[in-house]
DNA sequence: ATATAGTTCAACCATTTGGTTGACAAATGA
DNA sequence: TCATTTGTCAACCAAATGGTTGAACTATAT
Protein backbone atom coordinates (compact mmCIF):
# COMPACT_ATOMS: atom_id res chain seq x y z
CA UNK A 1 0.00 0.00 0.00
CA UNK A 2 1.56 3.21 -0.80
CA UNK A 3 2.23 5.92 2.25
CA UNK A 4 0.02 8.36 0.82
CA UNK A 5 1.07 11.88 2.45
CA UNK A 6 -1.51 13.22 4.51
CA UNK A 7 -2.52 16.93 3.38
CA UNK A 8 -2.42 19.69 5.88
CA UNK A 9 -6.43 20.16 5.36
CA UNK A 10 -6.67 16.48 6.40
CA UNK A 11 -5.00 16.16 9.66
CA UNK A 12 -7.13 19.41 10.63
CA UNK A 13 -10.28 18.01 9.54
CA UNK A 14 -9.47 14.79 11.97
CA UNK A 15 -8.46 16.99 14.78
CA UNK A 16 -11.75 18.53 14.06
CA UNK A 17 -13.29 15.60 13.53
CA UNK A 18 -11.94 14.42 17.10
CA UNK A 19 -12.43 17.37 19.12
CA UNK A 20 -16.09 18.57 18.02
CA UNK A 21 -17.33 15.00 18.97
CA UNK A 22 -15.66 14.79 22.00
CA UNK A 23 -16.70 18.53 23.08
CA UNK A 24 -19.48 19.53 21.11
CA UNK A 25 -19.83 22.62 19.08
CA UNK A 26 -20.26 25.07 22.40
CA UNK A 27 -17.48 23.34 23.76
CA UNK A 28 -14.85 23.11 21.25
CA UNK A 29 -11.89 25.28 20.78
CA UNK A 30 -10.36 26.27 17.55
CA UNK A 31 -6.52 26.14 19.80
CA UNK A 32 -7.56 22.49 20.49
CA UNK A 33 -8.15 21.48 17.43
CA UNK A 34 -5.36 23.51 16.40
CA UNK A 35 -3.50 21.94 19.10
CA UNK A 36 -4.81 18.17 18.59
CA UNK A 37 -3.28 18.98 14.32
CA UNK A 38 0.21 20.23 15.42
CA UNK A 39 -0.30 23.36 13.68
CA UNK A 40 -0.91 27.16 13.75
CA UNK A 41 -4.52 28.36 14.36
CA UNK A 42 -4.35 30.39 11.49
CA UNK A 43 -4.47 27.61 8.81
CA UNK A 44 -7.90 26.25 10.54
CA UNK A 45 -9.36 29.77 9.18
CA UNK A 46 -7.35 29.45 5.40
CA UNK A 47 -8.45 26.17 5.19
CA UNK A 48 -12.22 25.94 6.43
CA UNK A 49 -12.75 30.09 7.09
CA UNK A 50 -14.94 29.59 10.12
CA UNK A 51 -15.86 27.54 13.34
CA UNK A 52 -19.16 27.23 11.82
CA UNK A 53 -17.96 26.40 8.51
CA UNK A 54 -15.46 23.65 10.01
CA UNK A 55 -18.21 22.37 11.99
CA UNK A 56 -20.29 21.70 9.53
CA UNK A 57 -18.81 19.89 7.55
CA UNK A 58 -17.79 17.29 10.31
CA UNK A 59 -21.14 17.21 11.50
CA UNK A 60 -22.30 15.88 8.39
CA UNK A 61 -19.45 13.43 7.76
CA UNK A 62 -20.51 12.25 11.16
CA UNK A 63 -24.06 12.37 10.35
CA UNK A 64 -23.61 10.02 7.40
CA UNK A 65 -20.92 7.90 8.93
CA UNK A 66 -23.72 6.90 11.50
CA UNK A 67 -26.98 7.10 9.48
CA UNK A 68 -25.41 5.21 6.40
CA UNK A 69 -23.56 2.17 7.73
CA UNK A 70 -26.44 -0.38 8.85
CA UNK A 71 -27.77 0.23 4.95
CA UNK A 72 -25.39 -2.14 3.57
CA UNK A 73 -26.26 -5.03 6.19
CA UNK A 74 -29.81 -4.17 5.56
CA UNK A 75 -29.57 -5.28 1.81
CA UNK A 76 -27.25 -8.57 2.32
CA UNK A 77 -29.07 -11.77 1.45
CA UNK A 78 -29.92 -13.00 4.22
CA UNK A 79 -33.11 -12.95 6.38
CA UNK A 80 -34.74 -10.86 8.14
CA UNK A 81 -33.95 -12.88 11.45
CA UNK A 82 -30.27 -13.33 10.86
CA UNK A 83 -29.85 -9.65 9.66
CA UNK A 84 -31.49 -9.07 13.35
CA UNK A 85 -28.44 -10.22 15.04
CA UNK A 86 -26.20 -9.01 12.66
CA UNK A 87 -27.34 -4.99 13.02
CA UNK A 88 -27.16 -5.78 17.27
CA UNK A 89 -23.48 -7.01 16.43
CA UNK A 90 -22.86 -3.98 14.45
CA UNK A 91 -23.90 -1.55 16.14
CA UNK A 92 -22.68 -2.63 19.56
CA UNK A 93 -18.71 -2.97 17.59
CA UNK A 94 -19.74 0.96 16.45
CA UNK A 95 -20.29 1.92 19.56
CA UNK A 96 -17.20 0.36 21.08
CA UNK A 97 -14.59 2.33 18.74
CA UNK A 98 -16.45 5.64 18.43
CA UNK A 99 -18.42 5.83 21.77
CA UNK A 100 -19.01 9.61 21.10
CA UNK A 101 -20.38 9.72 17.43
CA UNK A 102 -23.90 8.79 18.13
CA UNK A 103 -23.91 11.39 21.25
CA UNK A 104 -22.26 13.75 19.24
CA UNK A 105 -24.87 13.46 16.06
CA UNK A 106 -28.04 13.46 18.39
CA UNK A 107 -26.97 15.99 20.27
CA UNK A 108 -26.15 18.78 18.07
CA UNK A 109 -29.23 17.85 15.92
CA UNK A 110 -31.38 19.38 18.46
CA UNK A 111 -29.80 22.95 17.75
CA UNK A 112 -28.56 22.23 13.81
CA UNK A 113 -31.85 20.83 13.00
CA UNK A 114 -32.61 20.48 8.97
CA UNK A 115 -30.24 23.15 8.18
CA UNK A 116 -26.91 21.47 8.48
CA UNK A 117 -28.57 18.63 6.51
CA UNK A 118 -30.64 19.42 3.85
CA UNK A 119 -29.06 18.69 1.05
CA UNK A 120 -27.93 15.58 2.92
CA UNK A 121 -30.28 12.91 1.59
CA UNK A 122 -31.96 11.02 3.74
CA UNK A 123 -30.68 7.54 3.60
CA UNK A 124 -33.66 5.26 2.84
CA UNK A 125 -33.84 2.84 5.44
CA UNK A 126 -37.89 2.31 4.46
CA UNK A 127 -36.02 1.52 1.06
CA UNK A 128 -33.68 -1.86 2.10
CA UNK A 129 -34.24 -5.33 1.31
CA UNK A 130 -34.72 -5.77 5.74
CA UNK A 131 -37.88 -2.99 5.47
CA UNK A 132 -39.24 -5.03 2.35
CA UNK A 133 -38.79 -8.58 3.88
CA UNK A 134 -40.64 -7.12 7.32
CA UNK A 135 -43.31 -5.97 5.30
CA UNK A 136 -43.90 -9.52 3.15
CA UNK A 137 -43.92 -11.06 6.58
CA UNK A 138 -46.48 -9.03 8.00
CA UNK A 139 -48.65 -9.33 4.97
CA UNK A 140 -48.47 -13.18 5.14
CA UNK A 141 -49.12 -13.09 8.55
CA UNK A 142 -45.89 -14.66 9.16
CA UNK A 143 -44.84 -11.45 11.22
CA UNK A 144 -46.51 -9.75 13.55
CA UNK A 145 -48.45 -7.08 12.31
CA UNK A 146 -46.48 -4.05 13.35
CA UNK A 147 -45.05 -1.43 11.76
CA UNK A 148 -41.27 -2.51 11.03
CA UNK A 149 -40.18 1.33 11.53
CA UNK A 150 -40.19 0.09 15.54
CA UNK A 151 -38.15 -2.53 15.02
CA UNK A 152 -35.70 -0.83 13.66
CA UNK A 153 -35.95 2.06 16.15
CA UNK A 154 -35.60 -0.60 19.50
CA UNK A 155 -32.72 -2.36 17.50
CA UNK A 156 -30.92 1.35 17.62
CA UNK A 157 -32.39 2.40 21.45
CA UNK A 158 -31.05 -1.39 22.98
CA UNK A 159 -27.76 -1.12 21.22
CA UNK A 160 -26.72 2.30 21.37
CA UNK A 161 -28.28 3.95 24.11
CA UNK A 162 -26.94 2.22 26.75
CA UNK A 163 -22.87 2.94 25.48
CA UNK A 164 -24.15 6.71 25.44
CA UNK A 165 -25.78 6.44 28.98
CA UNK A 166 -22.88 3.94 30.57
CA UNK A 167 -22.09 6.64 33.33
CA UNK A 168 -25.61 7.43 34.35
CA UNK A 169 -27.02 3.92 33.97
CA UNK A 170 -23.70 2.95 36.21
CA UNK A 171 -24.46 5.17 39.01
CA UNK A 172 -28.22 4.04 39.01
CA UNK A 173 -27.28 0.95 39.49
CA UNK A 174 -24.00 0.68 40.61
CA UNK A 175 -22.39 -1.34 38.25
CA UNK A 176 -18.96 -2.15 38.39
CA UNK A 177 -16.55 -1.59 34.94
CA UNK A 178 -15.28 -5.14 35.21
CA UNK A 179 -19.21 -6.46 34.73
CA UNK A 180 -19.91 -4.05 31.78
CA UNK A 181 -18.84 -5.98 29.51
CA UNK A 182 -20.43 -8.71 31.07
CA UNK A 183 -23.35 -6.66 30.87
CA UNK A 184 -22.75 -5.89 27.28
CA UNK A 185 -21.93 -9.47 25.86
CA UNK A 186 -25.48 -10.18 27.64
CA UNK A 187 -27.27 -7.59 25.39
CA UNK A 188 -25.79 -9.09 22.56
CA UNK A 189 -27.61 -12.25 22.91
CA UNK A 190 -31.24 -10.77 24.55
CA UNK A 191 -31.85 -8.03 22.14
CA UNK A 192 -32.04 -10.39 18.92
CA UNK A 193 -33.99 -13.00 21.09
CA UNK A 194 -36.18 -10.84 22.35
CA UNK A 195 -36.98 -8.88 18.86
CA UNK A 196 -36.99 -12.24 16.82
CA UNK A 197 -39.68 -13.92 19.73
CA UNK A 198 -41.66 -11.09 19.51
CA UNK A 199 -41.74 -10.85 15.56
CA UNK A 200 -42.71 -14.49 15.02
CA UNK A 201 -44.97 -15.41 17.99
CA UNK A 202 -48.54 -13.99 18.40
CA UNK B 1 -53.00 26.70 48.86
CA UNK B 2 -50.95 29.75 49.41
CA UNK B 3 -49.55 32.17 47.02
CA UNK B 4 -46.18 31.54 47.75
CA UNK B 5 -43.50 34.81 46.53
CA UNK B 6 -40.52 33.39 44.87
CA UNK B 7 -37.01 34.13 46.37
CA UNK B 8 -34.76 35.67 43.91
CA UNK B 9 -32.45 32.82 44.66
CA UNK B 10 -35.47 30.21 43.38
CA UNK B 11 -35.82 32.42 40.41
CA UNK B 12 -32.52 32.42 39.44
CA UNK B 13 -32.60 28.49 39.87
CA UNK B 14 -35.34 28.09 38.21
CA UNK B 15 -34.03 29.84 35.19
CA UNK B 16 -30.77 28.31 35.21
CA UNK B 17 -32.16 25.00 35.36
CA UNK B 18 -34.16 25.84 32.05
CA UNK B 19 -30.60 27.31 30.32
CA UNK B 20 -28.68 24.69 31.43
CA UNK B 21 -30.85 21.83 30.28
CA UNK B 22 -31.49 23.11 27.13
CA UNK B 23 -27.53 23.96 26.38
CA UNK B 24 -25.27 22.26 28.29
CA UNK B 25 -22.56 23.38 30.57
CA UNK B 26 -20.51 25.06 27.92
CA UNK B 27 -23.06 26.43 25.69
CA UNK B 28 -25.28 28.17 28.56
CA UNK B 29 -24.40 31.60 29.02
CA UNK B 30 -24.89 33.48 32.59
CA UNK B 31 -26.00 36.37 30.54
CA UNK B 32 -28.77 34.20 29.58
CA UNK B 33 -29.75 32.69 32.78
CA UNK B 34 -29.87 36.42 34.17
CA UNK B 35 -32.30 37.75 31.26
CA UNK B 36 -34.46 34.31 31.50
CA UNK B 37 -34.52 35.04 35.36
CA UNK B 38 -35.42 38.90 34.98
CA UNK B 39 -32.63 40.42 36.91
CA UNK B 40 -29.18 41.29 36.95
CA UNK B 41 -25.89 39.19 36.31
CA UNK B 42 -24.66 40.30 39.61
CA UNK B 43 -27.22 38.16 41.57
CA UNK B 44 -26.33 35.14 39.90
CA UNK B 45 -22.45 35.34 41.57
CA UNK B 46 -24.11 36.69 44.51
CA UNK B 47 -26.51 34.12 44.97
CA UNK B 48 -24.60 31.16 43.54
CA UNK B 49 -20.68 32.06 43.45
CA UNK B 50 -19.63 31.08 40.16
CA UNK B 51 -21.13 29.47 36.75
CA UNK B 52 -19.35 26.35 37.77
CA UNK B 53 -21.30 25.86 42.01
CA UNK B 54 -24.08 26.93 40.10
CA UNK B 55 -24.24 24.09 37.56
CA UNK B 56 -23.20 21.81 40.20
CA UNK B 57 -26.06 22.26 41.56
CA UNK B 58 -28.48 22.57 38.92
CA UNK B 59 -27.09 19.34 37.73
CA UNK B 60 -27.32 17.20 41.11
CA UNK B 61 -30.82 18.23 41.02
CA UNK B 62 -31.05 17.18 37.41
CA UNK B 63 -29.92 13.68 38.27
CA UNK B 64 -32.00 13.44 41.17
CA UNK B 65 -35.41 14.18 39.45
CA UNK B 66 -34.41 11.78 36.52
CA UNK B 67 -32.86 8.79 38.33
CA UNK B 68 -35.57 8.79 41.16
CA UNK B 69 -38.69 8.87 39.75
CA UNK B 70 -38.90 5.68 38.73
CA UNK B 71 -38.76 4.10 41.45
CA UNK B 72 -42.12 4.61 43.53
CA UNK B 73 -43.51 3.26 40.43
CA UNK B 74 -41.60 -0.18 41.26
CA UNK B 75 -42.13 -0.41 44.87
CA UNK B 76 -46.08 -0.37 44.17
CA UNK B 77 -48.22 -2.91 44.96
CA UNK B 78 -48.71 -4.41 41.70
CA UNK B 79 -47.35 -7.53 39.80
CA UNK B 80 -44.41 -6.89 37.73
CA UNK B 81 -46.07 -7.65 34.35
CA UNK B 82 -48.17 -4.44 35.26
CA UNK B 83 -45.55 -2.43 36.51
CA UNK B 84 -43.92 -2.67 33.40
CA UNK B 85 -46.71 -0.52 31.07
CA UNK B 86 -46.46 1.77 33.64
CA UNK B 87 -42.91 1.87 34.02
CA UNK B 88 -43.05 2.69 29.82
CA UNK B 89 -45.74 5.04 30.33
CA UNK B 90 -44.20 6.88 33.11
CA UNK B 91 -40.91 7.31 31.54
CA UNK B 92 -42.63 8.62 27.75
CA UNK B 93 -45.10 10.67 29.68
CA UNK B 94 -41.64 12.16 31.49
CA UNK B 95 -40.46 12.61 27.68
CA UNK B 96 -43.16 14.87 26.71
CA UNK B 97 -42.95 17.14 29.86
CA UNK B 98 -39.30 17.52 30.11
CA UNK B 99 -37.39 16.65 26.57
CA UNK B 100 -33.97 18.07 27.30
CA UNK B 101 -33.77 16.66 31.02
CA UNK B 102 -32.34 13.04 29.97
CA UNK B 103 -30.06 14.23 27.36
CA UNK B 104 -28.70 17.17 29.39
CA UNK B 105 -28.08 14.47 32.78
CA UNK B 106 -26.16 11.93 30.13
CA UNK B 107 -24.13 14.34 28.36
CA UNK B 108 -22.91 16.38 31.04
CA UNK B 109 -22.41 12.88 32.84
CA UNK B 110 -19.53 11.96 30.30
CA UNK B 111 -17.64 14.87 31.40
CA UNK B 112 -18.61 15.25 35.34
CA UNK B 113 -18.73 12.10 35.86
CA UNK B 114 -18.80 10.76 39.78
CA UNK B 115 -17.22 14.47 40.87
CA UNK B 116 -20.37 16.35 41.29
CA UNK B 117 -22.68 12.78 42.46
CA UNK B 118 -20.02 11.55 44.46
CA UNK B 119 -22.47 12.81 47.73
CA UNK B 120 -25.49 11.67 45.74
CA UNK B 121 -26.26 8.22 46.94
CA UNK B 122 -26.82 6.03 44.04
CA UNK B 123 -30.49 5.59 44.63
CA UNK B 124 -30.99 1.80 44.52
CA UNK B 125 -32.93 0.21 41.84
CA UNK B 126 -31.43 -2.99 42.80
CA UNK B 127 -33.01 -2.84 45.92
CA UNK B 128 -36.41 -1.99 44.78
CA UNK B 129 -39.91 -4.66 44.77
CA UNK B 130 -39.67 -5.02 40.88
CA UNK B 131 -36.67 -6.34 41.21
CA UNK B 132 -37.05 -8.89 43.77
CA UNK B 133 -40.44 -9.90 41.79
CA UNK B 134 -38.31 -10.81 38.69
CA UNK B 135 -35.57 -12.65 40.68
CA UNK B 136 -37.84 -14.41 42.63
CA UNK B 137 -39.89 -15.38 39.20
CA UNK B 138 -36.48 -16.63 37.55
CA UNK B 139 -35.89 -18.42 41.36
CA UNK B 140 -38.98 -20.26 40.17
CA UNK B 141 -38.67 -20.72 36.98
CA UNK B 142 -41.62 -18.92 35.67
CA UNK B 143 -39.32 -15.75 34.22
CA UNK B 144 -36.53 -16.09 31.83
CA UNK B 145 -33.26 -16.48 33.12
CA UNK B 146 -31.74 -13.23 32.20
CA UNK B 147 -30.26 -10.31 34.77
CA UNK B 148 -33.05 -7.86 35.58
CA UNK B 149 -30.82 -5.01 34.78
CA UNK B 150 -31.15 -6.19 31.52
CA UNK B 151 -35.11 -5.24 31.59
CA UNK B 152 -34.22 -2.09 33.20
CA UNK B 153 -32.11 -0.90 31.22
CA UNK B 154 -34.18 -1.82 27.99
CA UNK B 155 -37.01 -0.51 29.26
CA UNK B 156 -35.15 2.67 29.48
CA UNK B 157 -33.58 2.71 26.01
CA UNK B 158 -36.87 2.06 24.54
CA UNK B 159 -38.38 5.13 26.39
CA UNK B 160 -36.11 7.78 26.31
CA UNK B 161 -33.44 7.00 23.19
CA UNK B 162 -36.49 7.65 20.27
CA UNK B 163 -37.61 10.67 21.89
CA UNK B 164 -33.90 12.32 22.51
CA UNK B 165 -33.12 10.74 18.88
CA UNK B 166 -36.02 12.26 17.54
CA UNK B 167 -34.57 14.21 14.83
CA UNK B 168 -32.10 12.18 13.86
CA UNK B 169 -34.42 9.59 13.30
CA UNK B 170 -36.94 11.87 11.63
CA UNK B 171 -34.46 12.31 9.37
CA UNK B 172 -33.25 9.14 9.04
CA UNK B 173 -36.69 7.92 8.17
CA UNK B 174 -38.79 10.58 6.62
CA UNK B 175 -41.09 10.38 9.55
CA UNK B 176 -43.29 13.29 9.65
CA UNK B 177 -44.30 15.45 12.82
CA UNK B 178 -48.13 14.11 12.20
CA UNK B 179 -47.01 10.27 12.51
CA UNK B 180 -44.59 10.85 15.38
CA UNK B 181 -47.33 10.87 17.82
CA UNK B 182 -48.50 7.60 16.29
CA UNK B 183 -45.51 6.25 16.59
CA UNK B 184 -45.15 7.00 19.71
CA UNK B 185 -48.64 6.51 20.99
CA UNK B 186 -47.51 2.76 18.75
CA UNK B 187 -44.30 2.47 21.00
CA UNK B 188 -46.39 2.63 24.26
CA UNK B 189 -48.44 -0.53 23.29
CA UNK B 190 -45.18 -2.43 21.62
CA UNK B 191 -42.76 -2.14 24.34
CA UNK B 192 -44.48 -3.80 27.09
CA UNK B 193 -45.91 -6.31 24.82
CA UNK B 194 -42.42 -7.56 24.08
CA UNK B 195 -40.77 -7.40 27.06
CA UNK B 196 -43.27 -9.44 29.06
CA UNK B 197 -43.86 -12.03 26.08
CA UNK B 198 -39.86 -12.54 26.28
CA UNK B 199 -39.77 -12.53 29.81
CA UNK B 200 -42.92 -15.40 30.30
CA UNK B 201 -42.15 -17.38 27.33
CA UNK B 202 -39.61 -19.63 27.21
C1' DA C 1 16.77 32.08 -12.40
C1' DT C 2 12.43 34.28 -11.37
C1' DA C 3 7.64 35.02 -11.26
C1' DT C 4 3.49 33.03 -9.49
C1' DA C 5 0.48 30.67 -6.60
C1' DG C 6 -0.10 28.20 -2.57
C1' DT C 7 1.24 27.43 2.41
C1' DT C 8 2.62 28.56 7.23
C1' DC C 9 2.99 31.29 11.27
C1' DA C 10 3.70 35.01 14.97
C1' DA C 11 1.61 38.92 16.34
C1' DC C 12 -2.71 41.43 16.54
C1' DC C 13 -7.57 42.73 17.01
C1' DA C 14 -12.51 43.01 18.41
C1' DT C 15 -15.91 40.79 20.92
C1' DT C 16 -17.64 37.83 24.27
C1' DT C 17 -17.77 36.09 28.77
C1' DG C 18 -17.30 35.03 33.63
C1' DG C 19 -16.58 37.66 37.36
C1' DT C 20 -15.86 42.11 40.52
C1' DT C 21 -16.78 46.57 42.65
C1' DG C 22 -18.88 50.27 44.82
C1' DA C 23 -22.78 52.82 45.43
C1' DC C 24 -27.36 52.58 46.93
C1' DA C 25 -31.89 50.89 48.43
C1' DA C 26 -34.74 47.85 51.33
C1' DA C 27 -35.51 45.30 55.05
C1' DT C 28 -34.29 44.18 60.04
C1' DG C 29 -33.62 44.80 64.67
C1' DA C 30 -32.02 47.44 68.77
C1' DT D 1 -34.84 56.18 65.19
C1' DC D 2 -30.76 54.67 63.31
C1' DA D 3 -27.31 51.22 62.59
C1' DT D 4 -26.52 46.89 60.52
C1' DT D 5 -27.42 43.39 57.47
C1' DT D 6 -29.25 41.87 53.08
C1' DG D 7 -30.47 42.56 48.31
C1' DT D 8 -29.95 44.93 43.70
C1' DC D 9 -27.73 47.01 39.91
C1' DA D 10 -24.81 49.80 36.47
C1' DA D 11 -20.31 50.16 35.27
C1' DC D 12 -15.94 47.81 34.98
C1' DC D 13 -12.25 44.39 34.36
C1' DA D 14 -9.25 40.61 32.87
C1' DA D 15 -9.08 36.59 30.37
C1' DA D 16 -10.54 33.79 26.68
C1' DT D 17 -11.89 33.24 22.06
C1' DG D 18 -12.87 33.53 17.08
C1' DG D 19 -10.88 35.76 13.57
C1' DT D 20 -7.33 38.86 10.69
C1' DT D 21 -3.00 40.40 8.75
C1' DG D 22 1.35 40.76 6.72
C1' DA D 23 5.48 38.84 6.07
C1' DA D 24 8.13 34.81 5.04
C1' DC D 25 8.73 30.34 3.07
C1' DT D 26 7.96 26.49 -0.43
C1' DA D 27 6.96 24.41 -4.63
C1' DT D 28 6.12 24.70 -9.45
C1' DA D 29 6.10 26.34 -13.92
C1' DT D 30 8.23 29.19 -17.52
Amino acid sequence: MVDEQKTTEEIIFEAALSVFQRKGLAGARMQEIADEAGINKSMLHYYFRSKELLFKQVFIKSFKNFSASTIPIMNLELSWEEKIPLLVTHYLKAMQTRPDLPMFVINEMRYNPEDFLSNVSGNKIKDTVFFAQLWDGINKGTIRPIKPIQIVVSIISETVFPVIAKPMIQHMTKLQDTNWEEFIADREKVIPEMLIKYLKEF
